[in-house]
DNA sequence: TCAAGCTTGATGCAATTGCATCTATTGCCT
DNA sequence: AGGCAATAGATGCAATTGCATCAAGCTTGA
């Protein structure tokens, strides 16, 4: 019956909030970083990964599993980063193509001064709006729009 | 107590789920339009204020606090819906500076293209995965992490 | 009335993104 | 071994974004 796949009107809903909500608490803490003279978020997203990879370092095409960044991005964003000195790379011994990025401790204190103004808006933009019963409700919805979808 | 402003974990996932979820969904609705061969998910925002507009038009600032657009950003995609012909800029009487916007026959039809296809998008990514009740509070909960909040 | 300040919208220039493609390796299959 | 597809990552070029600033027109107040 449904041939036309037309969406229900809180489907659209809840779509435009999505998308609303999403760029505008972004936005946010974007300017809270750029306020604070602090990198862009996506550079917090690669520091933080790889601070969670430790000395192993992780791999680029593992980092774009992660971050779903452009393979591309990936590319240009870890040489700016190489640049200022945040991230190392290094040969990979078993794959003559690959290399292994590793934070620096530089990096890791420009991870630090980040969280402590992403950490707040994230408090603020989130954590002040909605209980922690909530939230979770939230997560979990969310949770289940991913692809692959996730039951936690 | 909580000087330090810190998140509590419930808030970060949200916001991880949130900002991982919303970017996820955008992208696929985008590739769709690609994939159509009509234009990004932007100009379909700006096309759907203007229609719903209707022949009155709008002003560039109002699609600005609508859309969230940046000004710049709304200048130059407006002149580019105009050079593509989907909309028309008109003089405004009472104001030398301003002009109002609105859409052609052409605009219309481009949006209505778009439609079939990001509304079908919107009925798989979203309308597909959640109840009408689940849709119905997510919009509820994401409503009041705008600003400002929305009850509703 | 007219100068100062505000609002509306455009634009020059640098940085970033997106697309397509390229090089270098690796792994597989014969 | 040798050829060939697949994988990892980089990059040239065009389009878009972001930032700062500009020009033009309105508004207000002395």
């Amino acid at each position: 019956m449904t041939e036309k796949a037309a969406p229900s009107p809180e489907a659209i809903k809840a779509w435009a909030r999505l998308m609303r909500v999403s760029r505008q608490l972004m936005e946010s803490a974007e300017e809270a970083l750029k306020a604070a003279g602090l990198p862009p978020l996506a550079w917090y997203d690669v520091l933080h990964e790889l601070a969670e990879a430790g000395e192993g370092g992780v791999r680029p095409f593992q980092l774009i599993e992660r971050t779903l960044f452009a393979q591309y991005n990936i590319s240009r964003l870890l040489a700016r980063l190489e640049a200022d000195g945040l991230v190392e790379k290094l040969p990979v011994a078993d794959d003559g193509r690959g290399q292994t990025i590793r934070i620096t401790a530089k990096g890791r204190e420009t991870r630090r001064r980040m969280w402590a103004v992403y950490g707040r808006s994230i408090a603020e933009l989130v954590g002040a709006k909605l209980s922690a019963d909530e939230l979770t409700m939230v997560s979990a919805l969310l949770g289940r729009l991913r692809h692959p979808p996730v039951v936690d």
